[in-house]
DNA sequence: TACATGTCCGTTTTT
DNA sequence: CGGACATGTA
């Protein structure tokens, strides 16, 4: 074997280097935040590589994301010749490609369908009205049945150990799910993950071909895999263990999927003998926010006690900001952004803005917009959310598996085609009696008892046209196909009728989902099939463009493995963050707290944390009170700005400064918004007389005689001057208010 | 069968 | 607040 391209180890230091070189058998590395774990996975695959162990092909590399995924590959491909062969993915992509092979042994056509989560409820609900069973939600349902196949918890003895009625009746819906599923030739996210394990029971030889090939296996953010996914790699890797798994039980947010933390204690158990290695030194965040995090982190109930360190002491200690409403927190953390980019300190992506739930970007969203800042959101409504693209999905699963009656059911009406509910429910009876699915039911409608001869004919002819947009894939260009279809059902042409604004949108919305088949054909050869796994199984962060210049928007969840330089942790509410349920109880507060964790150290160099005292949800105004998070942080590891949570005597023992400039916070509630405005654009400046505020507003679009319109990006006031930077089109260009006699055009909100 | 109107509901985090 | 669903009517 020849020599190292780029020595591999270099760089390392000598705990990662333990890791790296760890020889047979199993390896458990308990990785801090920030600590390189990355890093040490592509240097000990390069390192088995080198040593000659095995091919970059036996070696299967299980990542949180196929973003991850990729990276992993490139680094790999960096050091050890052919790295990018290496096998990695998320368990769900990896285990798709293996059940696709094994397809015979799991007892499955080779092009099964993936149910996603959408289908999935709607099966449950298709069942639970065949049920007549109204007691429970069909969202709740489904969740319950998902956990048992998390936890490998077969129907039969789900019935067996029923305990209450409700037990029962989720048995019950639980087969009748695992049948149907089955009868549509698809298998939903969980079974991705236990199918295999029974195809590795019921058939030694494929196992035997899985672990031979497999000879190394790596595992990243172990702390959340759940139990399906550990004993899917105890079975692959076999008495040979040659497991290397890396984790920190502190950044372990995903229990509420059934990931289970107690993986990585128990890894000593299961594996006799395996070595152990901890990472305690962090790469990537300063000390002071390494401080905080500790600080809230260290509360937990349960947890293996470690604390990072890291060379960079220097940092900027951590800040916290109290505003009155939400759009005040928006409008200051924007405008933070703002005064960075424009002194040229920072670009778009150096900052993520960070929450706990997905409708919080909404005014995030809003606010960038206005000021016309790139950004992205990752997750949130989902552009393959949006019913328009599901409809025209579901056609193209129903078109590639005329099995899955789930498809049909939900295009069979998207358009109105004169095929209503009771002409479907006379269908569903035949298809049952005969075993057969609706598809078959459509085209064989004449043998359907109970069906006028129009609706004989309507049937029918809908399902000669779904056959001819069958035969029509194998010959035409995908994008085409795609293209001429989605205008063949006619959707198009009823949200043309239509003519909203709305409608306009969706139009859009399908001419997007077109390019995108068109040039995924054109870099792909997997076809539709390809195009639609790669669309189910693509994570959040994988849509992310991170070679673009533009702020980041996501949840504190899909935060984790990413890294910025500034962050900002937003909407430090009880309530909100920790988050409580309809009950108002957090139902994991350890969990809650590791979220919190994992949302500090993202930071590299500067922390923001906020809070705003009114926030409007479900379109009402609440008062909110203060994160616990944020009272359990050290006085000294902090600087408040704005309002403060803690009441005026508390306060002037802390910083008696930003108690005169933010102005009176324990009266805040009282004020009206216009005002509390005003008073938190002064943060931190000299104090502002309510009256004395311009009439301008930072977002606002104004108009200037000589350079035209452009948005105000920040107002600065100091004495009696008023300062205003606006962003035109050509840059930022900053006036003397009252001289530079600008037109407020329209306000923003 | 299709559409309009009213009502109810949930509303974490995601492969 | 917005979407999904139920109900009533053309």
């Amino acid at each position: 074997m020849s020599s190292y391209h780029i020595d591999p180890l270099k760089g390392l230091n000598g705990q990662q280097l333990q890791a790296v070189e760890a020889t047979e058998g199993a390896v458990l590395v308990l990785a801090g935040a920030g600590s390189g774990k990355t890093r040490v996975l592509a240097h000990r695959i390069a390192h088995i590589i080198q040593k000659g162990d095995a091919k970059p092909w036996q070696i299967l590399a299980v990542t949180f994301t196929n973003k991850a995924a990729n990276e992993l590959r490139e680094r790999v491909a960096a050091i050890a010749p052919d790295g990018n062969q290496v096998a990695a993915g998320t368990f769900h992509s990896m285990m798709l490609r293996l059940l696709r092979r094994e397809h015979k042994a799991a007892g499955f056509p080779q092009d099964f369908t993936v149910f996603d989560s959408d289908d999935s409820k709607r099966l449950v609900k298709i069942i639970l009205n065949e049920m007549n069973e109204d007691r429970f939600r069909p969202n709740y349902v489904h969740s319950a049945i998902s956990r048992l196949k998390n936890d490998f918890i077969p129907p039969d003895q789900c019935a067996e150990e029923a305990q209450t009625p409700r037990d029962t009746m989720i048995a019950n819906v639980y087969k009748e799910y695992q049948e149907k599923i089955a009868r549509f030739a698809a298998m939903d996210f969980d079974d991705l993950l236990s199918r295999p394990i029974e195809v590795f029971r019921n058939h030694p030889m494929v196992l035997n071909f899985w672990s031979n090939r497999w000879r190394y296996i790596l595992v990243d953010e172990f702390q959340d895999t759940n139990r399906v996914q550990f004993e899917l790699v105890q079975t692959i890797a076999g008495p040979r263990g040659n497991l290397f798994v890396v984790g920190d039980d502190d950044q372990s947010i995903y229990s509420w999927r059934g990931a289970r933390v107690e993986n990585i204690f128990q890894f000593k158990e299961k594996f006799d003998g395996a070595q152990i290695f901890r990472l305690e030194r962090n790469y990537r965040s300063t000390q002071p926010i390494l401080d905080l995090a500790h600080s809230v982190v260290s509360n937990s109930i349960q947890r293996e006690a470690k604390k990072l360190w890291t060379e960079r002491t220097d940092g900027k200690k951590p800040t916290a900001i109290g505003l009155t409403t939400d759009i005040d927190e928006v409008r200051e953390v924007v405008d933070r952004i703002a005064r960075e980019v424009m002194s040229g300190k920072r670009s778009y992506k150096d900052f993520a803005i960070l929450y706990r739930t997905n409708d919080q970007s909404q005014l995030f969203e809003d606010a960038l917009r206005a000021r016309r800042f790139p950004y992205q959101v990752i997750g949130a409504l989902k552009f393959l959310d949006r019913k328009e693209i599901r409809d025209i999905l579901g056609y193209w699963k129903l078109i590639l598996n005329p099995r899955d009656d789930v498809a049909l059911r939900r295009i069979v009406k998207e358009p109105p085609r004169g095929i209503g509910d009771t002409t479907i429910d006379k269908l569903v009876k035949w298809a049952r009696e005969n075993d057969s699915s609706l598809t078959e039911a459509l085209s064989k409608a004449h043998q359907v008892p109970g069906l006028n001869s129009r609706a004989v004919n309507t049937c029918r002819k809908f399902g000669a046209e779904l056959e001819k947009w069958r035969e029509g894939l194998k010959e035409k260009d995908l994008g085409v196909w795609a293209q001429q279809m989605i205008e063949e059902t006619g959707y198009l042409e009823r949200l043309e009728k239509e003519g909203s604004f709305e409608a306009e949108g969706r139009i859009g919305n399908l001419e997007r989902l077109v390019s995108s088949i068109t040039a995924h054909a054109e870099e792909n050869d997997t076809g539709l099939r390809g195009y639609l796994e790669e669309v189910t199984l693509a994570t959040d962060v994988d849509r992310m463009d991170d070679s673009a210049d533009s702020v980041f928007l996501m949840t504190l969840h899909a935060s984790k493995g990413l890294e910025f330089p500034i962050v900002f942790v937003t909407g430090l509410e009880a309530g909100l963050f920790p988050l409580e349920n309809q009950e108002q109880q957090v139902e994991n507060m350890d969990e809650e707290r590791r979220l919190f964790y994992v949302g500090v150290t993202r930071a590299e160099d500067e922390l923001f944390l906020t809070y705003a005292k009114q926030r409007r949800r479900w379109g009402q105004t609440r008062y909110t009170t203060v994160s616990n998070f944020l009272r359990e942080i050290p006085k000294e590891s902090v600087n408040w700005e704005g309002l403060h949570p803690y009441s005026e005597n508390q306060v002037r023992t802390m910083s008696l400064d930003m108690f005169q400039s933010g102005g009176g916070w324990d009266s805040s509630t009282r004020n009206t918004s216009a005002s509390n405005s005003a008073s938190i654009r002064a943060t931190g400046r000299a104090r502002v007389n309510p009256d004395d505020i311009p009439a301008i507003h930072v977002g606002d679009l104004v108009e200037h005689e000589r350079y035209g319109q452009g948005i105000v990006a920040t107002l600065t006031r100091f004495r009696e001057t008023h300062k205003v930077t606006v962003q035109f089109d050509h840059g930022f260009q900053t006036f003397v208010q009252d001289k530079a006699r600008l037109q407020p055009v329209k306000k923003f909100k």
